[in-house]
DNA sequence: GATGATATCTTCTACATTGTAGTTTTGGTG
DNA sequence: CACCAAAACTACAATGTAGAAGATATCATC
């Protein structure tokens, strides 16, 4: 049984993704929104399937949208960050905040 | 092959306990920190199962101790991060601060 | 001063969850 | 039907995590 509590790290990318996206956040909105904020490319698919683990743990919800009337275009999938989705991602920021609290990043060698 | 610029969640943690501990930093004194710091109460196991592998990636260096003069006491082994780990540390805090720019933690529903 | 009880620590083993890419399928247009 | 956009599926590697087992000291005591 996955908890959800506490988030991995690429987890917390995507939600935070999520946020930031707002109303249009779906496979390829998010992953050029990770691409460009935090310069990491990852594949589709991983986006995908990370999304449809944390739905099911109730992270995240999701609903499909009308196709738009672009040239191809198969109905998106819209995601939305869920009530719980919020409190992990506040209590992972509050876990790594205490971590550095007075370390001043970045550490040296 | 494991990555080693990219780190897990929990990896972070045990590595900013490193730095937090010094030259102090063994298994017992890990758990402490993580769990003072952190609030979470992770196995022994756990922890140095992860600093064995991150030894094996060049992320942390080790050495044994001699034993001291207490009750029972096993020669402790000694962790320090080394160079290529606070990079990577560095580099993980940067990808989330991005990802978190502007938005204001903690975030609302 | 051997010897077992016990304390402090580390290793080993095993399995669950997360991370990630690549391929296939599904719907829509021109 | 050729082709485009996007999602679902499949498979496997890496990370997270616990718990049992092994090492190595001191202490008490006879």
């Amino acid at each position: 049984m996955p908890r959800n509590d506490y988030l991995g790290a690429f987890e917390q990318i995507v939600l935070l993704a999520l946020v930031r996206l707002r109303n249009n956040a779906y496979g390829v909105t998010i992953r050029r929104e990770i691409a460009e904020r935090a310069g990491r490319d990852v594949s589709i698919g991983a986006i995908y399937t990370t999304l449809e683990r944390m739905e099911r743990k109730g992270l995240v919800t999701s609903f499909r949208g009308e196709p738009t009337p672009e040239r191809g275009g198969r109905g998106k999938r819209y995601y939305v960050i869920a009530a719980p989705g919020v409190e992990a991602l506040n209590r992972s920021r509050d876990v790594i905040d205490r971590m550095w609290d007075g370390l001043g990043a970045p550490v040296e060698a």
